[in-house]
DNA sequence: CGTCTATTTGAATGTACTCAAAAGCGGTGG
DNA sequence: CCACCGCTTTTGAGTACATTCAAATAGACG
């Protein structure tokens, strides 16, 4: 398996030495997933992280009307995992699953501590990470009680631009928090603006 | 200065050695923060971790109308900072101030550096503190994207009850994302509700 | 091709906001 | 101790934003 790009997404951070690399990478395991695969499901025990080679995962609940809210989206070069119940070791209320055919890596937690143990400059990479991610849902914090719907669909426009024609309305829907009708609106009078 | 609260709030997560103890705490700076002084303001590079020993700080931003929308409450025991601001060094778009007279402990940028490369648990406090932040603001999320304000409120009441009468009722209204005279109705509604 | 899902559209409804004004409340100075 | 000031909270009417439900249309996949 090639690991280019789980060591560039971490060297982005912090410049490993080979043996810290070799150490790491000779625990992740590979694995394809199947679109609408689950890698995680509500009960379980998140016990990985998860790195996105190829494709598309998500991250998501579903509450008591079988509504589906997603928390994140994780295409190629993004890091997933439900991080309270990997660090709690309880139950998630999460789910992962697959939006396409998908190729990921996984670190268990046992080879992350061990990791962890051996190489501290691995602490720092993955607070590094995390307080990247913080900043990011801080951010999108912000535009959920600050801005209208319109807003928070322009805004995930213009940061994921490559999201935008890939994923099912829906999905996008979901995940700023407004039903697949009115986003279905709101781009009818989006175009009818331009022309 | 004592110092055993945040050492308390510390210990929380990893055991420390008094070594790693006292290099910590002599690096600590107090400071006694006068209501509605601030801490940060927009423009500045957040250079200091804050820990409230006493008192009550907010972050928050203010928008192009001038409305402020809170991203955290930090009662005593809390940390805050503006993350992205302090580990990247760019001008934060933040402010901090304080709801009421505060005393607070810092540690600057450098100090949390030297901190770091001389003892690398505190990598990991800081990691596991993030990530208990994090896990924090996905919760926050899924309430915003999934629940109506009447709902934000309950559980705001739920998860922060000594918050509740000591803040004015515009902060929290500004903290869960809807005006403060809706707020207003919304407990007026509980209160007729529950009789 | 047929089936399943995603998207669009419309009407009716509910949720939350705006603006304006009144009422309550705490602190300060005379 | 009272009167006043500034700020918070409440109230109401009108409006805008977003949802629900139902049905039609369009696309995608096997």
């Amino acid at each position: 398996m090639n690991h280019d790009r789980i060591i560039s997404n971490i060297n982005r951070w912090i410049k490993l030495t080979d043996e810290e690399i070799d150490f790491f990478t000779s625990r992740l395991s590979h694995r394809k997933i199947r679109r609408k695969q689950y890698v995680l499901q509500e009960g379980d025990i998140c016990g990985h992280y998860t790195f996105v080679n190829k494709g598309c995962l998500r991250l998501y609940t579903v509450d008591g009307n079988g509504i589906e809210h997603i928390l994140q989206f994780a295409p190629e070069d993004y890091w997933v995992a439900d991080i309270g119940s990997f660090h709690q070791e309880v139950p998630t209320s999460l789910y992962i699953d697959a939006l396409e055919p998908t190729e990921i890596l996984q670190i268990s937690k046992p080879d992350l501590i061990s990791t962890f143990e051996k190489f501290p400059a691995f602490d720092r990479v993955f607070r590094i990470m995390v307080e990247n991610a913080f900043v990011g849902l801080q951010k999108r914090i912000l535009q959920n009680i600050s801005s209208t719907a319109e807003e928070r669909y322009l805004t995930f426009f213009k940061s994921y631009p490559q999201l935008v024609n890939r994923l099912p309305q829906t999905q996008i829907a979901s995940y700023i928090g407004i039903t697949p009708e009115f986003l279905s609106k709101l781009r009818k009078n989006l175009a009818m603006k331009k022309l």
